[in-house]
DNA sequence: TATAAAGTATTACATTTGTAATCCATTGTC
DNA sequence: GACAATGGATTACAAATGTAATACTTTATA
C-alpha cells in the first residue's frame, strides 16, 4: 500500500466533502464548504491544489473544468490520523483513551449497545 | 476556565515526560526523552521554550536551575485534542470512530470489561 | 464584440513547526 | 585559575500551514 500524504487541519474539511461526493468542480466545493467556514473561494481552490500536489486529490477534465475527487482511501486515512492521535497523546495506551472517549461522548442507546457489541466480539478472539 | 495552548506534534512529548513527572530541569528532561525521539538536547530546549512562551509551562527556580512544570492540565489538554480529532476527521459524529477504535485497539480482558460496564454506566444515565 | 464572470495557475506573505546552532554566563574540573 | 561542560537566551532557516490576491484564459452576457 502506499504512504499516505499527510493532510492539514484546514484540508481535511475539503477532504471530507469529496469523500463524500465526488467528483466535483472547484466551485461544487466551495458552495459545499460555504458556511461551514468563512474561507474565500481563493483559499479553497489553494488548498485542492496542495491537495493534488500531495497526490490526496486527483482530477478529470469536464469540457474545460476540472471535477475533483479522492486519490486516497478515507478510512485509510482515517485510521492513520487516528492511530497518530493516539500515539501523541496517549503513548499508544488505548483504553485510558477509549474510557475518556466513552464517557465523553454523546452516545444513543442503539450506539451504546452496538459498542457494547462490538467489545463482546473481541472478547471472543 | 483560560483556553489551551495549542500543543504542536513534537512539544507533546516534552509534555507528557512533565505531566508524567515534575518539575524537572530541562536536562532531566532530555534524559527523559533520550531513546524515544533523537532530538538533540538543544532541539528540546527549544521545544521547552516555546511552551513556556505559549503558556503550558511554568518555571520556578532552583538555585541557578529552571525546573520546568506544566501550566496546564493534563486532562484538558487531551480532552481538547481528542475533540479537535473527532471534529476534524469524524465531523462530531462519535460512534462510528468509537467503533473503529475498538475494533483497532489491542485490549486485554481487563480492559473490555472494564469498558463494558462504562457502556452500562452510560445506559442507566 | 467588448465586458464581466468563472476557472485555473502563479505568487504572496505571516505564522507555526521541526530541527537545530551560536552566544554568553556560570560552574565544575584539572 | 584556565578550560571545558552546562544552562539559558538568542538567532537561524527551511518546510508546512493558513489565508489569500493577482494574472491569465476561456466562456457567458449585454
Amino acid at each position: 500500500m502506499k504512504k499516505l500524504p499527510r493532510i492539514s487541519e484546514s484540508e481535511w474539511l475539503v477532504m471530507r466533502v469529496l469523500w463524500s461526493k465526488s467528483a466535483l468542480t472547484a466551485n461544487e466545493v466551495v458552495k459545499e464548504l460555504t458556511g461551514q467556514t468563512k474561507w474565500k473561494p481563493k483559499t479553497i481552490k489553494t488548498l485542492i491544489t496542495r491537495l493534488l500536489q500531495k497526490g490526496a486529490l486527483r482530477f478529470k477534465k469536464d469540457g474545460k473544468k476540472y471535477r475533483y475527487y479522492p486519490a486516497v482511501i478515507e478510512s485509510e486515512c482515517v485510521g492513520a490520523q487516528r492511530r497518530s492521535f493516539v500515539r501523541r497523546v496517549y503513548g499508544g495506551t488505548m483504553k485510558p483513551m477509549l474510557a475518556a472517549f466513552i464517557e465523553d461522548a454523546d452516545l444513543s442507546q442503539e450506539d451504546i449497545t452496538e459498542l457494547k457489541k462490538i467489545l463482546e466480539q473481541k472478547e471472543r478472539e
